[in-house]
Order: structure tokens, then sequence, then C-alpha cells
RNA sequence: GGCGAGUUGGCGGAGUGGUUACGCAGCGGAUUGCAAAUCCGUGUACAGGAGUUCGAUUCUCCUACUCGCCUCCA
């Protein structure tokens, strides 16, 4: 069997994954606010953990994993977003979240086996507040509940602070009900204007941190075995999370594997509005980028290292992929459940997720195109989405059959080999050249060999240039 | 200020205590009326300094720089 090697944040070292049950692999990942369209950094750790998910699957067997990615669903944010934009919460979240689903699909992330919501995990959230209290991990004050950082030992052992630095290096203003300065909310009131549900301490709404717990505790129980998020939540949110989740269920251990992905950038540079470098994933999408080349781009670099999306970049792997569509459109993938990828694929990616690597090994397979389909399949690309897109081109725009543009290249094809035999022997190939220079300038690929020419339509090809050449 | 990650050839990006991936671009060649596509060949690198070692790009320490987090953020 492979041995899956993962880097743990919580150990800081590479190791080898056991897990707590093979029959049962189970996995948390935190999944977005829902209040706006995912950004591009929002794709990273859906894709980096999509592949874990497929290696995990592979390993010990599609039927032997759990994969649970949350839906935040209640949050400020969303409040702020429907006071500003006069609709309900409700709509908005419902909307956001298909939309999060559409763009994911898109970037060919399979779907986790749950993707609960918070606000369907309310009770569970109030009765795991309750018993922190009751064991004195937590307190009421002035209708809140603080979760007290002092009465988990273990506080900052994760991204690696004290609480003495954090409260050193601080610059935000402490509520003056805190205990410590570090303590966090666990529970707050809502006024009428704002979504709430009755609970010991009145009409409020929970913290930000208390919904993994809750959830994963549900559907994953006390001790799971992989957790995974964006670096940028290791502190505070999953420090929070696993001193709630380890107090409320002491003994248990939580989470046994941490993995964080790094930061994406945008040409070197952080992502952000203020920068003006700021785009969505349907902003891509809708610019006519496929979301396989976004997801090509992503795993070309390994998740622990911080990604730049450049334009290079995107060029380089729609070519790539251009290349294998090329070589693979017209072949049967093999049925993906009894395909066996070579080992040697598979420990690229088991090792710490060497998904560079995997790309590499996917490049030496032009010559053996089968082999490539069913590989890069596997990897979530040259998807029946993308295959069937890619026939559908092909045939409107083919020069052998068909009607419309197809027929007017067809004919131009014929035209110019009569051309061009006859410039063969005249030794004029002028009009050959204009002919091709016009192809080339609508976006058709033009190959002339031996056998004959071919005219084949590029993604940008536009017949409408071509009117002139009838 | 605290914490963390990183610095590899023109660019992207793996990996390794000794033999220096791979892709793109470049260059040379085959092929072509010319191209495209394809194939073959080819150059250049491990931020700086100190240490450990027979030997370090790879391990340790220091310095510089870059990035992220510490506030909602994936």
């Amino acid at each position: 069997m492979t041995t899956i090697k993962l880097h743990n944040t919580k150990t800081r070292k590479r190791e080898d994954f056991v897990p707590i049950d093979p029959e049962n692999v189970r996995m948390y990942v935190c999944g977005p606010t829902v209040y706006d369209r995912a950004h591009l950094g929002n794709a990273r750790p859906v894709i980096v953990f999509d592949v874990l998910y497929r290696l995990l699957r592979h390993v010990y067997g599609p039927d032997h994993v759990t994969y649970v990615r949350n839906f935040t669903d209640v949050d400020d944010k969303i409040n702020a977003r429907a006071a500003q934009s006069g609709r309900s919460i409700g709509e908005i979240t419902a909307e956001t979240t298909q939309w999060f689903l559409d763009d994911m699909a898109a970037v060919g992330a399979l779907e986790p086996n749950e993707m609960p919501r918070a606000t369907a995990y309310i009770p569970q959230m109030i009765e795991m507040i309750e018993g922190l209290i009751t064991s004195g991990h937590a307190y009421a004050a002035e209708g809140h509940v603080l979760f007290a950082v002092e009465s988990y030992k273990d506080y900052g052992a994760l991204s690696g602070r004290s609480i003495d630095d954090m409260i050193a290096g601080a610059r935000v203003e402490v509520a003056p009900y805190k205990r410590n300065p570090m303590d966090f909310v666990l529970w707050k009131p809502s006024d009428a204007d704002t979504p709430g549900w009755d609970s010991p301490w009145g009409r409020g709404r929970p913290g930000w941190h208390i919904e993994c717990s809750a959830m994963s505790f549900e559907l994953l129980g006390a001790h799971f075995d992989i957790h995974g998020g964006g670096n940028d939540l290791m502190f505070p949110h999953h420090e929070n999370e696993i001193a709630q989740s380890c107090c409320a269920h002491p003994g248990s251990g939580f989470a046994n594997y941490w993995l964080h992905n790094e930061m994406l950038q945008v040409e070197g540079k952080k992502m952000s509005k203020s920068l003006g470098n700021f785009f969505t994933v349907r902003d891509l999408l809708d610019q006519g980028v496929p979301g396989e080349v976004i997801r090509f781009v992503m795993l070309s670099t390994h998740y622990r290292k911080p990604m730049d999306w450049t334009e290079k970049k995107r060029e380089e792997a729609e070519k790539t992929l251009r290349k294998w569509m090329n070589l693979t459109w017209n072949l049967q993938p093999f049925d993906a459940g009894l395909f066996e990828p070579d080992p040697k694929f598979v420990e690229a990616i088991a090792d710490d997720l060497n998904t560079h690597l995997a790309l590499v090994y996917l490049n030496g397979l032009t010559a053996q195109p089968q082999k490539l389909l069913d590989h890069a399949r596997w990897l979530g690309f040259l998807s029946d989405k993308a295959r069937l897109e890619e026939e559908k081109a092909r045939r409107a725009y083919s020069s052998g059959s068909g009607t419309g543009a197809s027929e007017l290249l067809a004919s131009l094809r014929q035209r110019m080999d009569a051309l061009r035999n006859d410039a063969k022997l005249s030794k004029n190939f002028d009009l050959v050249d204009v002919f091709k220079a016009a192809l080339l300038d609508a976006g058709a690929e033009v190959r002339m060999s031996k056998d004959g020419v071919e005219v084949i339509a590029g993604p940008n090809f536009d017949p409408t240039k071509l009117e002139a050449l009838k």
C-alpha cells in the first residue's frame, strides 16, 4: 500500500500518514463564508485538498474516506452585505453557496461527502458552549460567552505563539469584559435586526470558531485524521478550534494531522482590492480561462509555497492543456473505477502532495496518449465536460464535413490544396501565402505536409474574418 | 515588535551530502516551397558569510532580502 507522507503543522515535520481507522479516513477542511463570489485565493485550498481527497480515496478506497467541508452562513460580513444590499440573509447565503459549488466544480474539484451549513448546527454549538462553561473553560459576561485561553495550557501550540507574546504584540482594543485580552468569543448577543437564536445567554449568535468545532464533532467525531485550511487560518481560527474541541472533549486529541496551504499572490503581490489585482474565479472563467487551466496553475506550485498567479503561467498552462487535449480528445478513457495509475505518479502525490512532480510525469506521457489521458483524468484534468466541449468545437469547425463555418473551412482547405499543388509546379507561392495569412489571422491553425493541407479552428477562431476569401 | 514560510539557470519549478530533473523561452539540426506541428541535440543555477564533512546546492548557525500572519480574510 502507498505510504502517504504529509507535512504536519502541529509537529512541523513530514510524517507518515497513519489513519485512526483505515475503514473510515476522516478529513475536515474549513470552507467559505458565503457572502460573495469566491476569489482566486479561495480556490487554492479547495483544489489542494481535492487532490488529497482523491489520493485518500485511491489508497483507502472511495467508500472509506469522509471529507467534510463546511459553509459558514452566519457571519457579520453576511449581515453587513444584507444591510447594504437590502436583500435577505437567506437569499444571499443560498445564492453564494450555489456560486461556490459551481465555481469549484469548474476547477475540477469533487464535492466533499458532507457540506454542512453552520446555521443547521446552532443547537450543537450551544451544547458545546454550555459544556465549556460547566468545565470552567468558558464564562458568560455581558451577554457574551468567552473562551478562557488560560484554562487551556497548550493554547498557541499550533501556531507557535505564547499568550504573553500575543498580548505584547496585540494591536486591537480589548473588550472590558474579557478576563484575558486573548479570550475569544463563543457567543455574542444579537439585536433585533441581526440574526439570532435563543440561548441560555439570551438571543444571540455564535462566534466565528465554534461552528467548525461543533460540526467536525457531529460529522467526524472528537478524534479524526486530517484538518486542513489556508495558513492564514492557523491563528486564530485553528488555534481556537483546537482549544474549544480539546477542552470540550478532553483526551480526544482532535485532529492528528494539520495541513495548511500557503497564500496566493498575483504577479508577486498579495491579492487585494486596494492594489486592484483582486479577482474571482468567476471573473477568470468569464474571461474565457478554462477551469482546468486554473487548476493546472494551482497544482504547478507546491501547496506549502506561496503561489504566484501570473499571466505567463496562465498562458503556459493553457498551451500544455491544449497539447494534451489535441493528443487525447478522440481516445476513450479507461473506466475510472478500474484504472490503476502508475505507482510513480501516485508516489509523487503521496509525497506531501508533490503535484508539480505529478504534472511533470504527465508531461512525459505525450508519446503515450492513452496513458496521458487516464492519468490526467485521475488528477482532475481532461474531464468529460472539457472533452465534450472539445468535441463540439471540433465538429462545428472541422475542415472535413459539417455546415456553416465548417463548410467554409472545408472549401478553403480544398482551394488551398489546389493552389498549393499549382504553386509547387510554378514555384510561385504568393497566393497560397495570402490564404494562409488570412486563415491564421482568423485564429485557425494551418498545417501543410506531403499529404495535403489541414485547417483546424483554434480556440479564438472567428469565421467572420474569412468572408473576404469566399 | 512577535510568529511562520521562503530565496535554485532568461522565466517557471522539482530534487539531492558526491553523478547538476523537467517545462517554457533561446540556440543548432532534421522535416517544410515557407511555416506550423513533430523529432533530435545543446548552454547557463543552487541569495551571501561562517561552520560540520574527505566532499554541501543539500545539514547547522548568522546576515540580507521577499512574502504571509498577528485585525475579517483561504
